[in-house]
DNA sequence: CTGTAGCATGGGT
DNA sequence: GACCCATGCTACA
């Protein structure tokens, strides 16, 4: 390529051309002017063995051992840097994971006028100042070296300007840098990277400066496991070193490289947060992964931690795939209720939406395409809201999307941007996958314990046991004495927070109540004490407490004996077992120890078709004759899954308030220690124990008589409507409703010992329904069912009021008082528990404790 | 009556 | 005190 210089670039070529060939790209835009030489060197990547063989930073690749000179502009795209540290020449990354070489510089108008008064400037500078500069280039790649003469170690008298996207800055070394002697950082900052000791602990200013130590950035930088949040392919983005010198500020790129190259091998990695701190929070950019900036001069402030995108390798590898485009997170966010709601508005943070959406000008907005992760285009509008003279931006039609993604409330979603082609995607995170600290709880570490890299590995840890989550959290404190956790920025408000803590407790209480009422009951041969507190009876097994089993069949032998019909896990068949065994919830044909013969799933069936079938209509008739018939019925088939969870609660002892142990739970004035009364075992999750089906104490007695003046009125009263025309359809749908809700508190209620006592003696009509839709058709909607939230003189009281599927039993006033008056001891948070969740909770509780309202009883 | 759109409010930062 | 933003409120279809 011919060319209007008359000299080489490579200052060490000296020989004289006529033939002018292009070599590499300047920072400038232009290309190096080298003569045929040189340019052939250039071309055949043999540049630095020619030239730079004696100056420092060669260094070998990883993998291959092959000598690369890092650090040098001319061999920049031949190496890419590790994650874990030192290089690999691109033969070798393009075989193990990393795509792509580091990127190029970006376009020369991305760079500031005058790198040596920009670096002047900068090192005056505090973080803060730089922080809340506005855009800054994503790299300060200041004018360092040429080929020629590579001694920059030597020659520094500009400090380094640490540009690293959320790693290296955030450990203060930025503003370390900026605040002393440019000698002094420069030793500071070498030293620093060289031993492995970059601080965590960051001073409060730092904070203030947005420069929080994220939990999730405490993967030592100076170990191999860390784990990059970013893909290893884009090592530009991980780091930005500039060395500038004095004496030539014209010459051209100094890479990453050439930094690392004069420091020992120590292993960098910090390109963690692209967009956060120096990527967001300085420049407002967010743009430093793929070398470009905004050319728009929107507002870049500062971005809450919270938004912060933490990205996972495994979302960046399935967005970018195997192509090469370059993904730049942008920022993310927790859904909140609202978000995540039907509606269908995404409340976008102000900022990112500044930042990264396109501009709008009217409140209108524009649709806007959004790539979801499997690569599905949905169109949202993003447009905004005057909102006390600024602006509320949301992204609205983003419900079918969220569905799509499976997110609700509490999960993440996260924005990024594909370039070249400038496409957002849009990915999802469930709140329980990668902890996201910054949405939830922040964590800072501070002091120095946990600074060295040594403790890389608590840290590693801490991250990956922490989540959003509370209780996590709360663990990790206890497990990590040293580090002083400080909660900030939650994102989730109080409600939110509720909000997705219930959806939990949902989805476990769900199963729970319902298979509890079935599983759990006495130990055998234990006849429960009562006593009475404030005149209301509580019922309690000395030294022991309920179990939880398998259901089963109760039935009676040949030779007029009871036994019980257990069904194998495996096989399904159903075995014979004496009527007082206990059958674990998991119970297979190897556990028979009773009958030898059927120990195997291969062993016939004992029991006929028929013979089942017989029983069976009494399982359908669910909780009115569960001793009798606590198989599975269709609640319980559902349910049937959940056993395991059950189960495993118990076995681990986190259900406490099945069968764990007695310790922290709620205590009532007579308590004393071993006390398995119904109040002690009163878990706060709900998970409560009831009285024995045999149980004769005063509430039990009193409840039978409740029930009965409830069901004789609702009889005589479904005898009144069925004689009336037919109702309404909004009536239609509120019966069914109402049936549906009946067949919950079926389960609810279903094994209680009133219940089925009632059943035998006082409602013989009811629960004898050959099939579930006959019992819809019952006269009666609660037919064989104690619900112990219906006031029989109220007894129109059977609106749904479960917006969850699952039911809400709240308690009647009187009820509530009782229990408030009962249970006084019980803190707020108990009694919330209790009677707030309006999960079912309430229900298994009420049920369980069979506390009456004597005066109403 | 229900669902939605747009704005207002107020807690939190 | 300003701003952000989750969500409540209300008018409207």
């Amino acid at each position: 390529m011919s060319s209007t210089t008359e000299v080489c670039f490579n200052s060490n070529c000296k020989d004289t051309s006529e033939k002018w060939r292009r070599g590499w790209r300047r920072r400038t835009g232009e290309y190096a002017h080298l003569c045929d030489r040189c340019a052939s060197a250039y071309e055949d990547g043999k540049f630095c063995e020619t030239f730079h063989m004696n100056a420092s930073g060669w260094r070998c690749c990883e993998s291959c051992g092959k000598q690369i000179h890092c650090g040098c502009i001319v061999s920049f795209h031949m190496f890419v840097l590790l994650d874990a540290g030192g290089i690999e020449c691109l033969t070798c990354a393009k075989k193990s994971y990393i795509l792509t070489p580091n990127p190029a510089w970006p376009p020369p108008l991305h760079f500031l006028p005058s790198q040596p008064e920009r670096m002047k400037d900068l090192s005056m500078k505090t973080w803060n100042a730089i922080a809340g500069s506005g855009p800054v280039p994503w790299r300060q790649a200041p004018s360092l070296f040429n080929g020629s003469s590579i001694q920059a170690n030597d020659q520094l008298k500009v400090p380094f300007e640490v540009d690293v996207s959320g790693g290296i800055d955030r450990y203060g070394l930025c503003e370390r840098l900026s605040m002393a002697s440019p000698e002094i950082k420069q030793e500071r900052s070498y030293e620093r990277l060289a031993n492995g000791k970059l601080r965590l602990g960051l001073p409060e200013t730092l904070q203030n400066g947005n420069i929080g130590l994220n939990v999730k950035e405490q993967h030592c930088p100076f170990t191999s496991d860390f784990k990059p949040i970013y893909p290893r392919n884009d090592t530009s983005s991980n780091l930005s070193l500039g060395i500038a010198s004095s004496s030539k500020n014209e010459i051209d790129d100094a890479p990453v490289s050439a930094i690392l190259s004069q420091l020992p091998s120590v292993p960098i990695s910090l390109g963690k947060q692209v967009c956060s701190q120096s990527g967001m929070d300085s420049s407002g950019e967010g743009q430093i992964r793929n070398g470009k900036s905004r050319g728009d001069g929107r507002s870049r402030n500062q971005l809450l931690p919270r938004y912060r995108p933490q990205i996972t390798d495994e979302e960046l590898q399935q967005i970018s795939g195997d192509s090469k485009s370059v993904i730049t997170p942008l920022f993310e966010k927790m859904l909140s209720a609202s978000d995540a709601g039907r509606i269908g508005r995404l409340v976008l943070p102000k900022k990112c939406a500044e930042a990264y959406f396109p501009t709008i000008n009217h409140p209108e907005g524009l649709p806007l395409k959004v790539q979801d992760l499997k690569g599905k285009e949905w169109v949202f509008q993003f447009r905004f809201w005057p909102n006390n003279n600024s602006r509320m931006y949301v992204l609205e039609g983003i419900t079918p999307c969220i569905q799509s993604m499976q997110l609700q409330a509490g999960d993440v979603v996260t924005f990024s941007r594909l370039e070249p082609e400038g496409k957002l995607i849009m990915g999802g995170r469930k709140a329980s996958a990668v902890p996201s600290l910054d949405q939830g709880e922040e964590v800072n570490v501070i002091g120095s314990e946990a600074s060295s890299p040594g403790d890389a590995s608590a840290r590693s840890k801490c991250t990956d046991v922490i989540s959003v989550n509370g209780h996590m959290k709360e663990k990790i404190l206890e497990d990590k004495p040293v580090m002083h956790v400080k909660r900030k920025n939650s994102n989730l408000n109080a409600k939110s927070k509720r909000l997705r803590i219930e959806n939990e407790d949902m989805m476990e209480l769900k199963l729970t109540y319902k298979e509890a009422q079935r599983l759990i009951r006495a130990p055998a041969k234990i006849v429960p004490s009562s006593f009475v507190v404030d005149g209301c009876e509580f019922e309690e097994f000395e030294e022991t407490e309920p179990v939880i089993g398998r259901p089963t069949l109760l039935g009676i032998d040949h030779s007029g004996e009871k036994i019980q019909w257990v069904q194998c896990e495996d096989c399904f068949k159903w075995r014979k077992v004496p009527a007082n065994a206990l059958v674990p919830s998991k119970w297979t044909c190897s556990d028979n120890g009773w009958d030898l013969h059927r120990s195997m799933c291969s062993s016939a069936e004992e029991l006929t078709n028929e013979q089942l079938e017989e029983m069976l209509p009494a399982m359908n008739r669910g909780p009115c004759n569960k001793e009798e018939s606590s198989g599975w019925d269709a609640d319980l088939c559902v349910a049937v899954e959940g056993l395991d969870t059950l189960a495993n609660l118990a076995i681990e002892g986190e259900g406490e308030g099945l069968v764990g142990s007695s310790e922290n739970r709620t205590k009532h004035p007579r308590h004393r220690r071993g006390c398995t009364c119904i109040v002690c075992l009163q878990p706060p999750s709900g998970k409560g124990i009831k009285h024995r089906q045999s149980c004769e104490c005063v509430v039990c007695t009193s409840l039978k008589c409740r029930f009965r003046t409830l069901m004789e009125r609702r009889e005589k009263k479904q005898v009144d409507k069925e004689t009336e025309p037919p109702p309404s359809s909004s009536e239609n749908l509120q019966g069914q409703l109402l049936l549906e809700k009946e067949q919950d508190v079926d389960a609810c209620v279903g094994s209680d010992t009133a219940n089925r006592s009632l059943n035998e003696e006082e409602a013989p009509n009811s629960g004898h329904l050959e099939e579930p839709n006959a019992r819809k058709l019952s006269s009666s909607p609660l037919k064989g069912q104690i619900d112990l939230n219906i006031q029989p003189e109220r007894e129109e009281d059977f609106s749904p009021r479960s917006d969850c599927g699952a039911v809400k039993c709240s308690l009647p006033g009187s009820a509530d008082r009782f229990f408030r008056q009962q249970h006084r001891s019980f803190d707020s948070d108990a009694m919330e528990n209790l009677l707030g969740k309006q999960d079912g909770v309430g229900c298994v509780n009420i049920i369980s404790c069979v506390a009456l309202d004597k005066k109403s009883g």
